[in-house]
DNA sequence: CGTAGAATTCTACGTGTCGTAGAAGTTACT
DNA sequence: AGTAACTTCTACGACACGTAGAATTCTACG
């Protein structure tokens, strides 16, 4: 239940991108390229509503549409959605770390390095 | 166009399980709370088939249907493709750090630690 | 070699989601 | 109150997927 449409996305990459939020006639002028009608934005933007992706600022009359989270954050779910997926986790995280490039492995290292854990 | 529906989800972890293929016919039996008819199991193979996901030996005669990949590295591919959606991957590996078990923490500390990058 | 029975392929339909947007209703400002 | 902008309602076509009947192709046995 927490797939997006192609137009879904392009809708949230332009509000991840704009922390404060915008209108609906704003996200049209961002997708301009699409050339969309406005209804067309309202819909996507009400189903994205109503997926829990975006809320909306109803105090103010252009409505502004906000993200509900990051970006960032909803990746890292998505991430850890899938790797539930997987009864193995050891090893589909050994798969993964042989398809990340070098710069992420060496993310993840710095990550780690700091706050160990001091179990048993 | 790497998504799975439901059915084409469990015939997956169906065929991941058995690592030397089966019939359609036993996948049916696999599956058999969902009651499904015979020709239904083989609509979804084929998709499936189509998809990349299976292949199937058509040199014996219940063809047997194997998963070209592993479950694992199936995931880790999908864990990949996923991280790929956000342009600050650092700021999503260090969320997704955050939401994964102390277990999967050490599990990628262990994979790590070897192998460092000798790396200019 | 012919044929029955099993297996495979072809075709199709119902439902749900998504892109798309017109029409109708609501709000706000003058 | 009228009008222009904004929002909601409703809808339709396309596509994916679950589902499966009908048609075709194999294969083994007599």
């Amino acid at each position: 239940m927490g797939t997006l449409g192609e137009l879904e996305r392009s809708v949230m990459d332009a509000i991840w991108v704009h922390d404060d939020g915008l209108s609906a006639a704003e996200l049209r002028d961002v997708l301009a390229e699409r050339d969309l009608a406005l209804t067309t934005v309202h819909t996507v933007l009400t189903r994205l509503e109503k997926k829990g992706f975006v809320t909306r600022d109803r105090s103010i009359r252009p409505h502004r549409y906000l993200a509900v989270s990051t970006r960032e954050d909803h990746v890292a779910e998505l991430m850890s959605e899938v790797l539930s997926q997987a009864p193995d986790r050891q090893a589909v995280l050994a798969r993964f770390l042989g398809t990340v490039s070098e710069a992420d492995t060496k993310t993840l290292r710095n990550l780690l390095g700091r706050n160990h854990s001091t179990s048993s």
